[in-house]
DNA sequence: TTCGATGAGATGTGTAGACGTCTACATACT
DNA sequence: AGTATGTAGACGTCTACACATCTCATCGAA
């Protein structure tokens, strides 16, 4: 059952909705509330954490939406059955995903370059084309099987200091975050398509073998785009998973 | 601007926040706000609307996590910059996108039959193995060309009479909706491959020849799975967009 | 001129309560 | 037995208010 004494940190800086998640959270991962139980009513609810109704709703609502819980209107709420691939539909990147999984992963740097954008990359990027950008290149190792080319684009008025951080060993996105900048969404566009020759050779596969290529551009929370990126993945090594709701 | 004579119907059914979702929503499509436009602060809809501010915040929430608006605290709340491809994580069908699109689209029944679970088929459905599961193979068309072949796996029980409805013409989750159930999230896990013999042959193209793979399992909103399909695409007239938040 | 404090205005968080609607179940009536 | 009809409990919507926090422009002092 749920402890009665939850107690939450009423004086300190963190909200209360995100303290009441949290605990609803950990008590679901910590199978202390199990798929198909009902919680306690939102009043209950309240009256246990001492908060209002209200706030208990809001500290459910991010729950639901991730799809941990759901509502009966009338009944009550309800721990949702496991996914296995519940947060794939968040961004994450390749080098956090892989790690988690506790996979053995390397970055190479290919190309690191200031050069002007070339037509796709401009539109993409909402830039004029000939505006400088900022080419990053990196080939991306498994377990020590090469398994991906990426090839992104950033626009450098945004980022002039970008080459001087550690490319090898950050993630582009937390390089942004150290400017103050937070990436908000991507959009990715998938296809199969054979290996070129230079894909080929960087991959270790013969030329035709199954690619996934892969355009991706990333957006701040304002709709500015921040980075665009071709992608080539090797198809027996990498599998992309996308949640996708309502 | 925006009009002041909004006016909410308060006394039907229609609840306010979503009125007034409904009502920006149509002043953004409609250009009568404008991307980058800040909208009036949060007490200034509230009067504009005759309702509390609480709720207008309740309506402009989902559109913000639409990414339709985006707020800086302190600051106010603002029209996001147009994103083409804003609506593609959300669930929609083969037929409703290409369709959306003015495309000429065709399918064709290649199986609809009753039988015995597979290994992998159970696993994804949560049944056990040799339980009985539709099966509804098709092959879809773009414009005359056979661009993707489409095997799906239903349970049996829960759909007994399923095979008696217009597979070739009806979408199945419109089948299961008229049956009471909703669909609510989708996983689906990508691959590139080579066409196999069959596939080269009802796709028309070589054997080799490269295949967006993609198997998906369906979820209704309590978390059991309603659809398992194996699906593969010519990669040369399939493309795949899939928007990421957070 | 520059720097810092101040304050207005905006969003962020939280409360207490009211009333509506839906579901499930029990009870009473036919 | 079967069908209505309550009714309790749970979620759904909404209000009016209070105070916290953030941002930015402005004004004053160094």
């Amino acid at each position: 059952m749920m402890s009665n004494s939850t107690i939450l940190n009423k004086s300190e800086g963190i909200p209360l909705y995100i303290q009441i998640r949290r605990t609803l959270r950990e008590e679901i991962n910590g199978q202390m509330l199990v798929p198909g139980q009902k919680l306690p009513s939102e009043d209950e609810l309240a009256a246990r954490f001492g908060v209002s109704r209200m706030t208990v709703r809001q500290g459910i609502a991010d729950l639901i939406d991730e799809g941990l819980l759901y509502r009966r209107h009338g009944v009550g709420t309800f721990v949702a059955l496991p996914h296995l691939e519940r947060d794939h539909t968040r961004l994450t990147s390749f080098l956090e995903s892989a790690r988690q999984e506790g996979l053995e992963v390397a970055v190479h740097v290919l190309a690191a370059e200031v050069l002007p954008a070339k037509r796709k990359v401009a539109l993409e990027l909402k830039l004029e084309e000939g505006e400088l950008v900022i080419r990053v290149k990196t080939l991306r190792f498994i377990s020590g099987v090469p398994v991906t080319v990426h090839d992104a684009y950033i626009p450098y008025r945004q980022f002039p200091q970008l080459l001087q951080d550690d490319l090898q060993n950050r993630h582009l996105w937390d390089i942004y975050e150290s400017y103050g900048f937070r990436v908000k969404r991507a959009v990715q566009r998938l296809e199969a398509r054979e290996a070129d020759e230079e894909c080929a050779a960087l991959l270790e596969v013969e030329e035709g073998f199954p690619i996934l290529y892969k355009e991706r551009t990333v957006y701040l929370d304002n709709g500015t785009p921040v980075e665009f990126t071709y992608c080539y993945n090797r198809g027996d090594r990498y599998r992309l998973t996308v949640v996708l709701n309502r």
